[in-house]
Order: C-alpha cells, then structure tokens, then sequence
RNA sequence: GCGGACGUGGUGGAACCGGUAGACACACGGGACUUAAAAUCCCGAGAUGGAAACAUCGUGCGGGUUCGACUCCCGCCGUCCGCACCA
C-alpha cells in the first residue's frame, strides 16, 4: 500500500477544532496542580502577523506544551497591544476610525494565530482598547495618584509644531519630525509623571534576584538606572565683571571626581539652570546664547555632533578650600539640567569634555592626579584627559594620596565645613505618560479652575473615548472635540475641562500579564488568581524590550502592590530574549535609488558555487544584497498565511526551532524551509511504515531482545531524555537535532523489523517519537498518534518516562591518546577499571607504533572518557 | 568614549565541568528505483598529500597554563549590539 502524503493544509484546521471543541487548552485557576505561567510578548494588532510573531509564539507554545505533558497547570494566554499611534495614522490616511480599524486587524490577526495551533485559553483574550480593559487602568492610575506615585510636573519635551503633537526621541530624526519634516522646538509641558525613581534603589538591587534573565539585560538595566557616587558641593560666587543676582550667593554643584578639585579652572552651569535664566536679564548676549543652545533640540543626534560651547558670565566661584582662588563660571550647552544639579566644576586635566572646552576657551590644565611612575613636577596633560589611577599632586593637603583616599578626605573636610555632602545620584528619571494623541487610555483627571487638578470619581469609570471624532486635521482630536472635554467639576460642580492627554501605550503593557490571571474581574486584578499564577515562570519576546517595557513592568508590578493590587514585585521570574528572522534582499540590478523585490519575485539557481538571481515578471537580473531583518521597505518578507496556507503551520514551526539557537536571528530561506516539509513527511511515512509492522499496543515484553532491538530501545530512551532537558532550557535547536537522531535510528530499525523483539520495541520508539515531536509539530502528532490507533489526544498524554538504567551504555568507546594526539580508540565495558584500560590502550598497534619504541613516561587514564599515554 | 556579546567546514550550527572537534541539518558529489522527472532510499565528504593504509595541519591571530585547550589565562584583530556631553 503506498502511503499518502500528509496533508498538512487540510488535517491541521480538523484538529483545532478538535482541540477548541474539547477545551483542551482551558486553563482553570486552581486546579490542584502546580502551575505554569508561560507568556510571550503580546502583539500590537498591525493588521497581519508576520515571520517574527511566528517564532515568538512557536517558542512559547512549545515550552506551553511541553509544561502541559509534564503534569503542570499551564497559564497560556493571548491579548493585544492594541493602543497606538498607527491606528490614528490609518485613519488619517485612509479616514477610517481608530477603533474599527484596530479590531479589523485584531480579527485577522486572531485567525492567523489560530491557524498556527497555539495551545492559548482563548477565553482569557484581552484588548487594551477595550474599555473593559482601560477602565481599570484608569483605576489603577488613580490609586496611584492618591499614593503620591503619579505626579504632575513640567518637562521639556519635543514638539512637532506641525503636527502639533509631542514626539518621543526616537521620532525625531535629524531634527525633524519623523511625519511632518518639521523641524522640531524644544517645548516646557506641564505632564504627568510615574514616579518610576521612588524605586531606584530596589529596580536596581533587585536585578540581582534575576537569576533567569540574561545577563545582557540586567546589565542593559543597571546601565540604564546608572547609579554613580559622588558629592554636592557649594562654592560661594563673587562679582566679577558681572554682577551677583540678587539672592544668589552659591552654587551647587554634583562631581564624583571631588577628589580632583584642587585642579578646577572653570564651572559650567546648564542653559537652564535657575542662575543662568537670573543672569540673562544682566548679561549682554547670554540671551542670544541660551536660545540657541534650545535649538538644537534634545535628540540624541543633536547631542552627539553638537560641539562644546560655553559662554563666560562674568562673575566668579570661590574655591571650597582657598578663599582666594576665584575661577569663572560659564554657561556651557553640554551640561544638562536633569542630571545632578544642572551646574559642574571644571577640571580639564581628568575629564575630556571638561579639556575640550577649556582648551578651547584657553582655561588653565593642572594634573592633579599623578600615574604611578610619572614625575609630578614634568606631568602634564593636553588632548587627551587622564582619568586613570594614580597619586595627587599640586593638591595641598591632599598630595601623594590615592584617588579613593583623597576622595575620602575631601568628603570628610566639606562635611566637616558645612559645604557638602556626600550624595548617590541615578541616570533614571521619572516616566512621563502624557501623550497628545486620541488612540490612548484617557487620563482620568478634571481641571477646574477653582479646585485645580481633580480626579474623576470611580463610579464615573472608565472614562470612555469619544467616537465621534476627526482626523482631517493635526493635533488631538479630543482638544478639538466639541463636547467631550466639558464636564462639571466633581469637587464643586462648576464648568471644568477634562484631561485630554491620553496615556502612553507602554502603560498598556506594563500589567496585561497580571489581567490575564483574573481577566473578567470586576477589579483591576484579582489578588488570589494573580498571587496563584505570578510571576510568570517563563516570559519570551525581543531583546528590543529590554530597557524601557521590562523596567515600567517592574516598575507596575511595586506601584500595584503599595497600592493592594498586586503582591509580586518581581513580575517575570525566566526571560528569554529571541532573535529576529532575517531574510536576502532582492533588487533590480543597475538602478538607483534601489528598487526591492519580494523573494516571490525572484527565481534563484546554482552555477557552481554561485548563485543567480533572476526577476521572474521581466527576465531581467536581480541582485542577491545583505541578510537583514524581515522588513517592508526591503521587501524581503515571507508572508506567513502564505507559508501556513500551502504547507502548513508545523513545518513553520518546525523551521523555526530547527538549526538556529533561539536566542540568534534565523535565516529564513526556502532550502530549511523544504528540509523542514521533508521532515514532517519523513515522520508521517515512518509512523505509517512502522504500523504495518510492530507489535499491537497490549503486546507483551519478548523474552529476548536482538541487539538492534536493545539499541533501538536504547535510543528511544535517550532521546526522551535528553529532549526535555534541552525544551527545559529553551535549546530547541538541540531538540530539534535529536528528534533527527531518534528518526535516523528509527528508519534503521524499520530495515531490520525481523530482528528478535523489534515489533515490540518499535512500538515504543514511535510513541516516543511521536510525544517528543507534539510541542513542535502539535497537528502532525495528533495525526500520528491516531494512525497509531488511539482515540485520545496526544495533547493530553503526560510526557513519557525514560527508563534511567537505559541512559547508560553497557560499552564505552574510549579515545586513546599518545602525547595528546588520537591515535585509536577503544571499546570497553562501562565498568571497566583504569587498570584493564591502561592494559587494553598499550596492546593496541596504533599506540605500539606511535609510541616508536620510546620510554612510557606517564598514563593518564579517565575511565569512560580517554587514555593519555605521555612517552 | 563606556558597557557587553560573538568569531568553528561551502552554509546554519553541535561539542556537558578541560577529555575522540565538526553531532544534526542545508547545499554538494556518486549510486539505486524510474521510459524520464519529481519524490524516496543508500553511500561520500574539514584541508593538504596518497590508489589506499596512513600522515600532517586544522575552531580569527600571537603567546601561555596543562598529560590533554573550541573550552582556562594574557595580548591583539575583526564583526555585531546597547548606552552615550550622566559630571
């Protein structure tokens, strides 16, 4: 009988509906069972998934799976990111509403991942645009205000004047907003902030508790809050050629390097900073340089090609230690007003930028500090600042001590004075959530002119978004909104005006794994569900969330448990950061700018080594460019309903696991791809062939097994074993490998099915093979596992146990060795002694011959591993 | 500039705690089946020399430790990523 082929298409919809209509994948909160919280990164609904999402959510279905099988109650759930900027970019383009468009996409897109067979409880599906959803966000964020977690502050922001909306840094390129060309102003907004930096000290020291996050990530997190000690120190200021503001007879300033103060020869203070706005009225041209110092805007970019440039003020700081030692202070563009103080002192010899601008203003250079084998009196410095480690000199009380003891010293003098005081500051600054956009969870807030800023009551919850908005103009359509934002003021019931900023989407994210624990509560969450399933044991996603997503959750999961939401503080106990699919580019040669084209335009052969590509539509040559990230502007993507539609969802998958490490980008290119369709067929026909002939399920154990039987029996085994250790450790590359191996053995075996025993341990090792491949392959392994005659799901088979006494051989090849070279190798009993080894290794020719006759100087001898004979 | 990761066949990658480098897969070559192709099955394969046995070399480069190094140490080179005027 030949077999017929898989058909993959039209099995895998057949039992997703067996799975759905069973319920296989519910999860219920408490079951008895210990739990598993397996989670990977929501998605924003965009329209379509694409290769990335794949890969994300095949990892986590397969731990998901795998969990199951091992006895655990598995918390598997979906939801969408589905606030954000895009959606009010659709409707402006296409005039269609945010909301509309956005469940459009979600219903696509919700169909795409269940034709992948993901093991989701789809009753817990959440959306955070839905009111049901944000209305307890808004709760949440009221808490927070009466804790004194939320507050409202001015800020400097970026602002598109033509779009007149604010943009985060990284919408603003080259000065310009990424939309609207516009060059952008640097603008003071009055905003709301989470205090993220009331738990510095703990986000950081709690990064330690992470023993299943990467290392990368913490360390990117740590760098990110960026502790650092140092000192605030004031210096007195003096009248110079200017005069002293009235009420300004100090500065403060923050340093880390206080013990170089005794080489100071200039102070900079910040274009912002308080005295700097105080001296503009008296200074002729401070002005002038403060508004441009504003121009060159707060992006990154600015900051990195702008060059230092300072403006002298004309008046004096007296130094902390030598009342006659005045040095000028400076308005310099390179100090930032929200780090420290706003205001520095200069010490050229030992900071670069502090060289760079005094070498331009002609400021004195006075080394300080000394490197050990350098004469104090010839030291000097120029170009380059020395911020090594040495002893102080030119220093008065402080020469020939190490940098850490003058530290100490200078700390303790300025306390002693009343100057200072030792001080840890943090790069981290608080989160700023106002957004001036419509597709946002509303703030729930009331501005009244007589009570000021009032909270909307919770019975007045959620605060729902208009419908009846437009988007054939710039700006937020709720400040334009003819209604929504007039309401009565709660507290005094006058005429008010709603809050018409909205929240960040980032605030989205930083709970939706808490709401899927009790996703129907009436409350934000439920504290037995949430204390029951958090953390979550394993969270999967891009290393693109490193930084700011996986800190605001942190910071989420505090703020919900001082306000009695939560009581976790730690929301993800094992993180995995994935790697990105990438793909070849493709373009029409001999044209510029390039013109891309989709791998299904091209067609590609081997000529020799070479290969060569051919646009398909015209005939003509295509260029085969870099592998890069699956993107739209390179065309180079593969469109999953494409792929999953012909062939498949599990051979996707099962590319997706094989080869790559996951924590590396993946190639994708249609050879793996076909390698993986291959393989899926390759089990089919296995199975089928060995149905035909191994022993029937209530069989007993022959008497006697042939060797090939118990080698079989042996691989089956192993491959068990050795399989759920690498799932465990999220090596599915490793799995992968061996699944071939237990395939490979398998098809031996089938050749030699009249060995003695054979039927009956065939039947074994296909069983096996088919539960080790059901977390990768789930449709195929259904399909299998009732080939093989069962009636239940192989979804719900508990994973199968390795037998320990056949992880071990009885025989053991050992390497031999002679003076660290191989020479032969040896097969011995696993429980052979060093003795017979040693014995064994020097009878052999191999090691007679490469020995020539020399004195046998040492035997090293590892018993199961290698023979060293040193001659 | 600061911080981090990684360099292994033609390719993706494997190699536990220092113990047979190249598992597994792709591509490639040869063969079987077929009128033929596809599919499938079998065999080969790091490089160099050799018909072969075998020998030599071989994990970015240069040193070191060790009976033994992809693995540990020191110094380079290269690629990638994160942060970046943070005082």
């Amino acid at each position: 009988m030949a077999t017929e082929r898989y058909n993959a298409p039209e099995r895998e919809p057949h039992w997703q509906k067996v799975w759905d209509e069973k319920g296989v994948f519910r999860t219920l909160n408490d079951d008895g069972r210990p739990k598993y919280y397996v989670l990977e990164m929501f998605p924003y609904p965009s329209g379509r998934i694409h290769m990335g999402h794949v890969r994300n959510y095949t990892m986590g279905d397969v731990v998901a799976r795998y969990r199951r099988a091992l006895g655990f109650n598995v918390l598997h759930p979906m939801g969408w990111d589905a606030f954000g900027m895009p959606a009010e970019n659709a409707a402006m383009a296409n005039k269609v509403h945010p909301a509309g468009w956005t469940y459009d996409n979600i219903a696509t897109m919700r169909g795409q991942l269940k034709s992948m067979g993901l093991s989701i409880d789809w009753d817990r599906e959440i959306a955070t645009c839905h009111p049901e959803y944000y209305r307890h966000q808004q709760k949440l964020f009221l808490d927070m205000l009466a804790k004194g977690l939320v507050i409202r502050k001015s800020s400097k922001v970026n602002w598109d004047p033509v779009d007149m909306t604010v943009l985060a840094n990284e919408q603003v390129i080259d000065g310009r907003g990424w939309r609207s060309g516009a060059l952008v102003e640097t603008r003071e907004l009055t905003q709301w902030f989470f205090r993220i930096t009331h738990y510095t000290e703990d986000l950081l020291a709690s990064l330690d508790t992470l023993d299943r996050w990467p290392e990368k990530v913490r360390l990117m997190q740590q760098n990110w809050i960026g502790r650092s000690e140092g000192m605030l120190i004031d210096w007195d200021l003096a009248a110079g050629a200017s005069k002293l503001p009235r009420g300004e007879k100090s500065l403060q300033i923050f340093t880390t390097r206080h013990d170089t103060l005794f080489g100071a020869s200039f102070m900079a203070i910040s274009p912002e900073h308080p005295l700097a706005q105080k001296l503009a009225g008296k200074v002729a041209g401070l002005p002038e340089f403060i508004a441009e110092c504003r121009r060159t805007g707060t992006s990154a970019e600015a900051l990195e090609t702008a060059e230092k440039v300072g403006f002298d003020t004309g008046i004096f700081a007296v130094h902390p230690f030598d009342k006659t030692w005045k040095v000028p202070v400076y308005v310099a563009n390179f100090v930032l007003m929200d780090y420290g103080t706003g205001a520095i002192f200069g010490c050229p010899a030992h900071d670069q930028r502090d060289l760079d601008f005094a070498e331009k203003y002609a400021l004195p250079v006075t080394p300080v500090v000394v490197p050990s084998g350098a004469d104090a009196k010839s030291f000097t410095v120029s170009g380059e600042a020395y911020v090594g480690p040495g002893r102080l000199a030119n220093s008065a009380f402080l020469d020939g001590m190490t940098v850490e003891e003058a530290k100490s010293e200078v700390a303790r003098r300025i306390e002693e004075k009343g100057r200072g005081t030792r001080r840890v500051m943090y790069r981290l600054r608080d989160w700023g959530i106002s957004r001036q956009r419509y597709w946002g969870c509303p703030i729930p807030i009331i501005h009244c002119e007589a009570c000021g800023v009032v909270p909307v009551p919770e019975a007045d919850l959620p605060v729902r978004l208009p419908d009846d908005v437009t988007f054939d103009r710039p700006g937020n359509p709720l400040e334009r909104h003819p209604t929504w934002k007039d309401v009565s003021c709660p507290s005094c019931g006058k005429p008010a005006r709603r809050e018409t900023d909205t929240m960040d989407t980032f605030v989205d994210s930083s709970w939706y794994f808490v709401r899927f624990c009790a996703p129907r509560a009436d409350t934000p969450s439920d504290l037995a569900a949430s204390r029951y399933w958090l953390p979550v044991d394993q969270y999967i996603g891009g290393i693109e969330h490193a930084i700011l997503h996986l800190l605001y959750s942190r910071f989420f999961a505090r703020a919900m448990s001082d306000t009695g939401h939560l009581d976790v503080k730690e929301p993800f106990a094992g993180l995995f950061t994935q790697g990105m699919v990438v793909h070849e580019t493709y373009r029409r040669a001999g044209v510029e700018p390039p013109q891309w084209l989709l791998p299904t335009e091209v067609s590609i052969r081997t000529e020799g080594d070479k290969r060569i590509a051919t646009e398909i539509a015209t005939g003509k040559p295509a260029v085969i460019g870099s592998i890069e990230k699956m993107s739209k502007s390179r065309k180079n993507l593969v469109d999953p309903d494409d792929i999953i539609g012909h062939y498949g969802a599990d051979t996707a998958r099962w590319f997706m696991l094989s080869d790559s490490p996951p924590e590396r980008d993946v190639q994708w290119t249609s050879e793996g791809f076909d390698a993986a369709w291959r393989f899926q067929q390759r089990i089919w026909r296995l199975v089928d062939e060995a149905v035909a002939i191994m022993a029937p399920r209530d069989a007993s154990r022959p008497n006697a097994l042939s060797a090939e039987a118990e080698a079989l029996r042996r691989a089956g085994h192993k491959a068990v074993h050795a399989i759920g250790r690498e799932i465990e450790s999220l090596r599915f590359n490793r799995a992968v490998a061996q699944i071939y191996e237990l395939a490979n053995h398998l098809s031996l075996a089938l050749q030699k099915s009249g060995a003695e025993g054979m039927p009956w341990v065939l039947r074994e090792a296909v069983e096996f093979l088919v539960q080790v491949v059901n977390p990768m392959m789930p449709h195929l392994a259904e399909e299998c596992w009732s080939r093989l005659g069962y009636n239940t799901l192989v979804a719900d088979q508990p994973w199968p146990k390795a037998d320990p006494a056949l992880l071990v051989d009885e025989t053991i090849t050992i390497a031999v060795q002679v003076n660290g070279k191989r020479r032969d190798e040896l097969v011995m009993p696993r429980t052979a002694d060093k003795a017979e080894i040693e014995a064994a290794a020097l009878k052999l020719d191999s090691v007679v011959r490469a020995i020539g006759g020399r004195a046998i100087k040492k035997i090293i001898v590892v018993p199961q591993r290698i023979v060293n004979v040193v001659a």
